[in-house]
RNA sequence: GCGGGCGUGAUGGAAUGGUAGACAUACCAGACUUAAAAUCUGUUGGGCCUUGUGCCCGUGUGGGUUCGAGUCCCACCGCCCGCACCA
């Protein structure tokens, strides 16, 4: 944003000078340009980021999640590579063998969506991009190992990846069965969600329906309870990602059993149901069924009634947020079925929009009092409402009458007004144990744990993914190939035409000579499989594959059981549940198949998960474009005034929206090679680590880095003042290298425990106590190189340079991390605030090491205090030392 | 709809249940300068008066636990992330 005075960011003072006077010392100013190309070609010229297994040192293993190569590198990405950096940083100058790779997951529906708009191949767009990020990247100095660079697209890597296939079908960890796709009947095609727009296809605007296909699905819910269970043993994990895991593979405990069903056609004597509160049995109303339910299917084939209903049904997308969303219908199949503790009680069964085939038994029985869905349900089709149970006390109004179903917490005790099997006042998981338990016992049903947690489809009928390795033959079936014949390598045209995607559909089912093979089990004629890999694949054994990037065999033994497990993940929280959940069923599979040592189940040590960077958005508050939709204006074109921001050309006021997540479509986008060009690098990283903490989303805003940059020369120039100062010891010596013993202490820790903007607080606090000190010269210089050394993972490259002025051995990036001396950080008194109820009132100051005892004593003779008893007694006194005195009154 | 998270001055944010607002931005004032920029110094949550080592209010809203709550518990409001074919 440009503001009122037209003040533009200018480091040039002299323009041709890199001297200029202050005062009686000649100093060079910041040129962060040509300081940060000088130590990136140093580093680079001592390779001092490629990763050995050498020296017998302890090894550390930093991973940022890789990018999709959209061509532009974003403030996010800079963000957390940034992130990861000064990790990786650190971990070097403390003694570590440090792997710190980076690549590219680089398959995936972008590079078809833009062959398709501007033409081009998903292939050439892919690598292009690929090129220009890496260009974007290196300006900013990370520690990456660039040697081991990949893209999932690489035949070499997605060969390996179709090796480990082959291993894990073989080892019986994946099959083929049935699932639903989102089907567009017009462009006759599969579309993932999110060519879903309310239902329908976004290119050919046809509703879109559910429809099943044969797809390959690796058998990841049979490891659910192990993966559930380990869980428990990622101490170094958000708590928020360890409950989203906990929760998607939904472990539940819950009773099944049948209706008998009356009348029912033919083959159909019983719906099978199951439930998670079998405690609520005797409030059930009714049996609904999936419309994908056997029953369902059956019954639909001669009833068109119920054909339209299900196909109804059947229509939008597939995801379970369309599925909850939508209207709860039903439809009386005009079925009942016999409650099991009452013969001659009747249910009705009714076909239900809200029941999933995939979920339990595709069946369920709806108890509207305790369950709000069904009590809307009900309410729709005028069935009973019967409460099962009520709160202990209070004037409760029962949902028959209220409207509002009654769902306490499962913990919760309530009075039973339906019990069959236990007593009066008990909590709801008693009910639900004692009810398995009756049903067990009379033969009535079954206790069941289920999880909620499906198998992974992994099939994708699409071009641009790592193609399935295996061969349909008409005399042996589904063959894998051979891994001789591996890679299985996309096809780059369609024979005897250029690829072309705007054409729906898979272009290689369309590929006139792709498709033949020889089967591998017969050698007769036989067709490939023609469906890719989904793109999570590409992404869940990445981090492996880093350790040995060149190896003929997807993992190399010995390279992985030195540097798994990755010591430290950094990503964002939106891949907490599935990339991360997906990776970990990875780790085991290829555990199993021999491709990682048992001690990698686990792969990711630590996980951090950052926030985004965002940047106000600036929309026009006055018009709209030809088609309603608002006009967001880029921050250049507008300004702030006193009555409010409008657009500087036009004069219209704009709404400023702060903090939105930066879109293209916003305008809002920062470009980090303009603010590199502009300020450098180390500006740009420093600035995002400041301010706000890492786990939350970091506002970019102009006098931010603007702010970041004159810190930086700040620095600079105290540090050049140091290296040219002639003054003796003055007695602020101690001083000074306490401070400097305390921010070492505070920044490490803030380091260590993620917390960069607290260490980079800390950092201003140091330099702000750095500059006013009057300490002498060799003080002076020490600390300003312990400033230099603790800046490092922050600002690499003037801290290189910093370190070398003042004397500095070596690289700053070869110094050992500095240890902060114990003794220098002791300090003889504390202020102790003293609160009367709980308010603070008065402070005192007293030895570090006096008794509870006599600051009591202290306390209560202060004059507040003394003044707030008024000669009574104190009823407590609180004392915690080091802390606070509370005195009650 | 379901699961998870977040909410503190003008702004970004700090604060093992223990002095709310560290550090920074912005603003204002001063120094330097012919002037501006840069730099340096200082002030700044709101209110009140008796101007003090003063009092009251204050961490989305409403309740609760505690000697003490931004922090823990409950409910509500708002925003963000995920929901299995976006990556």
């Amino acid at each position: 944003m440009r503001r009122r005075t037209g003040r533009r960011h200018n480091l040039a003072i002299s323009p041709l000078g890199l001297l200029y006077a202050q005062g009686n010392i000649i100093m060079s100013r910041y040129d962060a340009a040509s300081i940060e190309a000088k130590w990136q070609e140093a580093w680079e010229k001592a390779g001092t980021f490629t990763a050995t297994m050498e020296g017998g040192k302890p090894k550390y293993y930093v991973l940022e999640m890789f990018p999709y190569p959209s061509g532009k590198l974003h403030m996010g990405h800079v963000r957390n590579y940034t992130m990861g950096d000064v990790i990786a940083r650190y971990k070097m100058s403390t003694g570590h063998n440090v792997l710190h790779p980076m690549g590219f997951d680089a398959f995936g529906m972008p590079a078809e969506n833009a062959a398709i708009s501007s033409g081009g191949h998903p292939k050439d767009w892919t690598y292009s991009n690929i090129d220009t990020m890496v260009d974007q990247m290196k300006p900013l100095g990370l520690s990456l190992d660039w040697s081991r660079m990949f893209a999932t697209c690489d035949p070499e890597y997605y060969g390996q990846q179709q090796a480990l296939f082959l291993d894990f079908l073989e080892a019986g960890l994946v099959y083929r069965k049935n699932a639903v796709v989102n089907w567009d009947p017009v462009d006759m095609t599969v579309l993932a969600n999110e060519q879903v727009i309310d239902g329908k296809g976004w290119r050919s605007g046809a509703d879109v329906e559910r429809r099943e296909l044969t797809q390959w699905f690796f058998r990841i819910s049979d490891m659910a309870e192990e993966l559930l269970d380990a869980i428990d043993g990622l101490d170094n994990w958000p708590a928020k990602v360890k409950l989203m895991q906990q929760n998607w593979i939904g472990k539940s405990r819950g009773l099944q059993f049948a209706f008998g069903l009356i009348d029912g056609p033919e083959g159909f004597d019983r719906v099978e149901v199951y439930t998670t509160r079998p405690d609520t049995l005797m409030g059930a109303s009714f049996v609904g069924i999936s419309p994908d339910h056997p029953l369902a299917k059956h019954l639909e084939k001669d009833n068109p009634e119920i054909a339209a209903f299900c196909a109804e049904c059947r229509k939008g997308g597939t995801t379970e947020e369309a599925l909850e969303k939508a209207e709860k219908k039903g439809f009386n199949t005009g079925l009942t079925v016999r409650h099991p503790f009452d013969t001659s009680w009747e249910l009705p069964v009714y076909i239900a929009n809200f029941i999933l085939m995939d979920y339990g038994t595709g069946a369920i029985f709806g108890c509207p009092a305790h369950d709000q869905r069904d009590l809307d349900f009900v309410r729709k089709y005028d069935l009973p409402v019967v409460s099962t149970f009520a709160p202990l006390s209070g004037d409760h109004v029962l949902p028959e009458e209220s409207g509002e179903a009654y769902v306490p917490a499962k913990s919760e005790k309530v009075r039973w007004l339906k019990p069959y099997a236990w007593d009066e006042e008990v909590t709801g998981e008693e009910a639900i144990d004692a009810a398995i338990a009756f049903c067990e016992d009379n033969a009535v049903g079954q206790g069941v744990t289920k999880f909620r947690l499906r198998d992974w489809g992994l099939s994708r009928q699409r071009y641009w993914g790592c193609p399935i390795p295996v061969v349909h033959c008409d005399t042996c079936g589904v063959v894998p190939e051979k891994k001789e014949n591996l890679p299985i390598e996309l096809p780059y045209d369609e024979g005897d035409k250029p690829l072309d995607l705007s054409n729906p559909g898979n272009p290689l089912a369309r590929h006139p000579t792709w498709r033949d093979c020889t089967c591998p089990a017969c050698g007769g004629k036989a067709l490939r499989e023609t469906d890719t890999m989904d793109t999570f694949v590409d992404s869940s054994w990445y981090f492996a594959r880093f350790t040995a990037p060149r190896a003929e065999t997807p993992t190399d033994m010995e390279a992985a059981k030195y540097w798994m497990n990755v010591d430290q993940y950094i990503g964002g929280i939106e891949h907490a549940i599935l990339h991360l959940l997906y990776s970990r069923f990875f780790a085991r599979a290829m555990q199993i198949t021999g491709h990682l040592p048992e001690t990698a189940k686990e792969p990711f040590d630590a996980l951090f998960t950052q926030g985004m960077v965002t940047h106000a958005i600036y929309k026009n508050a006055e018009r709209t474009d030809e088609n309603g939709r608002a006009i967001y204006h880029y921050p250049a074109e507008v300004e702030e005034r006193e009555n409010g921001t409008f657009v500087i050309a036009t004069g219209e006021q704009v709404e400023v929206i702060p903090s939105a997540k930066m879109s293209k479509s916003k305008n809002n986008v920062v470009d980090p090679l303009n603010i590199i060009s502009s300020y450098g690098a180390d500006t740009a990283r420093w600035f995002v680590l400041s301010d706000s903490p890492p786990e939350r989303d970091v506002e970019w805003t102009a006098s931010g880095a603007e702010a970041s940059s004159k810190y930086l020369a700040r620095v600079f120039r105290i540090a050049t003042e140091a290296a040219a100062s002639e003054k003796g010891p003055q007695g602020a010596d101690e001083a000074l290298l306490k401070e400097m013993h305390k921010a070492i202490r505070d920044v490490t820790l803030s380091i260590e425990s993620f917390g960069f903007n607290a260490a980079i607080a800390r950092l201003y606090a140091f330099t702000n106590a750095l500059a006013k000190s009057k300490a002498g010269a060799d003080a002076q210089r020490a600390a300003t190189r312990a400033l230099a050394q603790l800046m490092a993972p922050m600002t690499p490259h003037l801290a290189e340079e910093i370190w070398t002025m003042l004397g500095g051995e070596g690289q700053v990036i070869d110094a050992p991390w500095p240890v902060a001396d114990e003794a220098m950080l002791v300090e003889a008194s504390v202020t102790l605030p003293i609160q009367i109820n709980g308010k603070r009132r008065a402070e005192i100051s007293v030895a570090a090491d006096l008794s509870k005892e006599e600051v009591e004593k202290i306390a209560l003779a202060h004059e507040a205090v003394v003044k707030a008893l008024d000669g009574q007694a104190p009823k407590k006194i609180i004392v915690v030392p080091g802390r606070i005195v509370n005195v009650v009154v």
